[in-house]
DNA sequence: TACGTTTAAATGTTGTCACACTTTTGTTTT
DNA sequence: AAAACAAAAGTGTGACAACATTTAAACGTA
């Protein structure tokens, strides 16, 4: 469905301008599923996010810092998101030794086995091949990509 | 900068998952830059957003639900989101007389003329041409469309 | 070493969002 | 016309986000 169709616009007053209006739409179409994905196992997505970063960095420890880094979306509240997945079991937060600043996160066994539960439906492989080709996919990102340019964010 | 720049991640598992994460962070690199544009005339993106829908309604009112239904971005408080920007005087709010549940919406003189003050910079022509075509922008939004597929969010 | 600066994380506060529920009005069905 | 249903908006609540500030540790440098 057009862009167009979607938000009831007759036209944009340029294709920037649709571009960018869509980008920000399909953002928020995807964030829509994936919450609602990752609600069947009582996280949210961000949550879901930190849990695979933190699996990445195995079998080293994560630090707040790096997942700021890191993640998707800006998300300046770290310490609080972090908070509450340590109080969901699914991450451990100790004290760094070299850096007594720097808290060490590692996921546990069981945000591990969460992140096996989840992750195929989290991934929407039964949606997207559907629509598009790998290789337009492709295309997309590269386009994404040229978009935003070499502006850092900070300094528009 | 390539996302797997910006995110520091060494490769994705598919071209759908690039597209994927691209899409989210791209969309929230927009909102980034808008929020901080919006917040010089201190209204929000969200704001902006809907006292642009409201001129474009005009001669005609609005109602919350014609707003709910040509947001960009999901907006279930929306009756909350209406208050604030008519407790800003930029829009004024009447009980409808021939559908007593609604309620008749409209931008007012200074919501205009807020409009004409914060538009320039809000649709970003000082950015978007410079790093992407016209044509490219247009290749953009098609491909996005087409990622979405005919799948309304509600039901995946 | 001592000082100012930077960095990592936590916290306090305020506002906003999301969800479910309620109220009121309008529409449909029998 | 009455009952059931649907739709529009508003509200109560708890979770979360954004922003600025604070605390503690590390760094850089004179």
């Amino acid at each position: 469905m057009k862009i167009e169709e979607e938000i009831k616009v007759k036209s944009f007053s340029s294709d920037w301008q649709r571009a960018s209006i869509n980008i920000m739409y399909t953002g928020n179409w995807l964030n829509l599923i994936l919450e609602k994905r990752a609600a069947k196992k009582q996280i949210t997505l961000q949550q879901f996010n930190v849990l695979r970063i933190l699996r990445g960095q195995l079998p080293n420890p994560s630090t707040n810092n790096l997942l700021k880094n890191r993640m998707i979306t800006n998300t300046p509240d770290i310490s609080r998101l972090v908070d509450r997945i340590v109080a969901k079991g699914l991450v451990s937060r100790c004290k760094n030794k070299e850096d007594k600043r720097a808290v060490d996160l590692f996921i546990t066994e069981k945000g591990l086995a969460l992140l096996e539960e989840i992750e195929d439906d989290m991934m929407l492989n039964d949606l997207l091949p559907q629509n598009l080709s790998e290789q337009e996919a492709f295309q997309l990102s590269e386009l994404l990509d040229k978009f935003r340019g070499s502006i850092p964010p900070e300094e528009v």
